[in-house]
DNA sequence: CTTTCGTGATACCTTTTGGTATTATTTTAA
DNA sequence: TTAAAATAATACCAAAAGGTATCACGAAAG
């Protein structure tokens, strides 16, 4: 799953630079302190987590947002929808039970 | 952010197995092979990243699923919903365009 | 009170992670 | 065709992660 490609706080604003506009690995990079060489490695820790999309432009390689892959992360809090909804329905009834 | 403390698939698993009901480390513990030494990490990450709440019973400690540490990390993902919308309606003009 | 059961806390080990530095490789521009 | 620019690949290092083993502690059952 994507979830280890999120543990990290730099790849987590790597992806939200990339919901902006896609990047070749030089501009993300310039949003970093950090070296290329690192900035590409989180590159790759995300495509490997089918976060990120790679594809080549003359020299140059363009990272684009996979949106699938984050709908996949996102699809597996859904286990927990009835878990939500049975804290909120009992909210709801102590809500009740204190109005009347 | 509690994303660190989703990287791990045994957490992960416990998140899911909380999500049933509450546990103790023993209950929880008996699920794996690791030891329950091990276990109270994965379970002392998921405190520290909010996913769970600890409540002490007797000389036991129950640990509960927190919906809201939860909520918290879906809520991170909600940066992307225009980005999704965007490509939904890109691909509904694309559709559109065929169709006429 | 003593024993026992469930945890807490350390110490330790191995593997992974996040980073740098350095050296190719490849494409474009002069 | 040579030089420069963008990326790839490799080796290396320190720190963190994930695990075990071991011992200490507190509640509860006899």
């Amino acid at each position: 799953m994507g979830f280890r490609a999120l543990a990290d706080p730099t790849r987590r604003n790597i992806l939200y630079m990339l919901a902006k506009d896609e990047m070749t690995i030089a501009e993300v990079a310039d949003n970093f302190q950090m070296t290329r060489a690192a900035v590409k490695k989180h590159l790759a820790i995300l495509h490997d987590g089918d976060l990120i999309t790679v594809r080549t432009s003359g020299r140059t390689r363009v990272n684009a947002l996979n949106p699938d892959g984050l709908r996949r992360v996102v699809d597996w809090f859904s286990y927990f929808d009835a878990f939500w909804d049975d804290h909120l329905s009992a909210l709801k009834s102590e809500i009740e039970k204190d109005i009347q």
